[in-house]
DNA sequence: AGCTATTCATAATT
DNA sequence: TAATTATGAATAGCT
């Protein structure tokens, strides 16, 4: 659509790609919404820019249902299996204990997020800072390892399809002589120059992008739901 | 599309529901393979046809760790806007549900402070690091209000009392001249400076102090309570 | 299923 | 960032 075709591959140009996803967010947002009213249908839609950012679409009857049901119906819950019904009698005594438990973690997730802080106490929050100063600085330094090991993997893979490229440049080379003494009447052989391969260049170009990324911490916009089909007006309030 | 203007609302002949559904849900899942190959967008869709039969499409991090990573990212706000009573009634139905619901949490709990990372892509990496950010500027903005609010206090505590001391050191001085008028053989009273309370400045100086703290984000100050009890970590089958 | 006539989505461009 | 437009895609109604 739109003006030529579209091949289907990641788009290397980030503002482009950027603005393609909003573009495609939205109408694929519309759509299942079409279906899901066109054709009676339960919908589930969640997608994650590569930025991280969440959108999601679903069915009146509510993302928590259809999950539960998608999970329901592909799991069949397999791991329920052995020795379940004893601890089954084991855990429905400690039922209050298993809810207050949920409860606390997902207090303290909340608060890792940012959110609920107001009954914290000065103190609690100094400590809540530090955990999660740690764990940030244990995440990025995690994530850069991993970086690394992409780049250098990249980069013995780069070297090893160079030497083929360069072996391969000479026989097609040696073809194009042979061809020459043979018949003088056949044009030229179309020179294959042995270039750098450009799913290399790509792949290391997404990982210093993304530690560029990671490194300006700008001020993150609050993440915005779209519980209720806002991609009807053409005005995405939800820009990546 | 098709001849036709389409009305956004059930298609009541069942057939051409049924058709319509087979075309569009092939659509839908091809647009949704496209934005997550175009975008490099990570996409989880879920559709139930009417009768009940499932399809699904997810970018190759395969569906579960999708939903994984949605679970993770809504939790703070659908906690929000379920109530608990609802929840409970959810949780209630089966327990092992409960129990996943915890591993869950408490996995994304040692994430969020750092530890078990490996089994993360760059990519999960990357969205955890933006959420620990956000949340950790909105904890530092809290501290930063407390800590405000704090001082505002102690300033005014600190006048009222000054105000107090003045007085105090008025009527000693008027004692003192009564004493003195009444016998002369008395020692003199030790004279009660107005000093400002060390005790106020010294709080002051600790908030301030603090404040900087948080500013620079090096290496926390060691405060010893944890948010996050050692038990929270623990895997829920491993009884006490 | 397959086949158009249409409407739609959207890539390129401003 | 937001419109506009040219063009390829999707698909509604038929067969």
């Amino acid at each position: 659509m739109g003006r030529g075709r579209v091949e289907l591959k990641r788009i290397e140009n980030k503002i482009s790609r950027q603005v393609t996803f909003s573009k495609r967010r939205s109408g694929l947002l519309k759509k299942a919404h079409e279906i899901s009213v066109l054709c009676d249908a339960d919908v589930a839609l969640i997608v994650f820019s590569t930025q991280g950012k969440l959108f999601e679409y679903s069915t009146d009857s509510s993302m928590e249902n259809i999950l539960e049901r998608y999970e329901r119906y592909s799991y069949a819950e397999q791991r329920l299996t052995t020795n379940d019904s004893e601890q089954q009698q084991n855990w429905s005594c400690q039922y209050p204990k298993l809810v207050s438990r949920i409860e606390l973690l997902q207090r303290s997730t909340r608060n890792f997020l940012g959110d609920d802080l107001e009954p914290l106490s000065l103190r609690e929050l100094q400590s809540l800072e530090q955990q999660l100063d740690t764990g940030l600085k244990r995440i990025r330094t995690r994530k850069n390892q991993l970086m690394h090991e992409s780049i250098s993997e990249l980069q013995k893979k780069e070297r090893a399809l160079q030497v083929q490229n360069n072996i391969l440049a000479k026989q097609v080379e040696q073809q194009k002589l042979v061809q020459n003494s043979a018949s003088t009447s056949m044009p030229p052989h179309p020179l294959v120059s042995p270039l750098p391969l450009p799913n290399l260049t790509i792949g290391i170009a997404r990982a210093t992008e993304a530690a560029k990324n990671s490194e300006n911490r700008g001020q993150a916009p609050p993440c915005s739901t779209s519980l209720v089909p806002p991609w009807m007006l053409r005005h995405p309030n939800n820009n990546d």
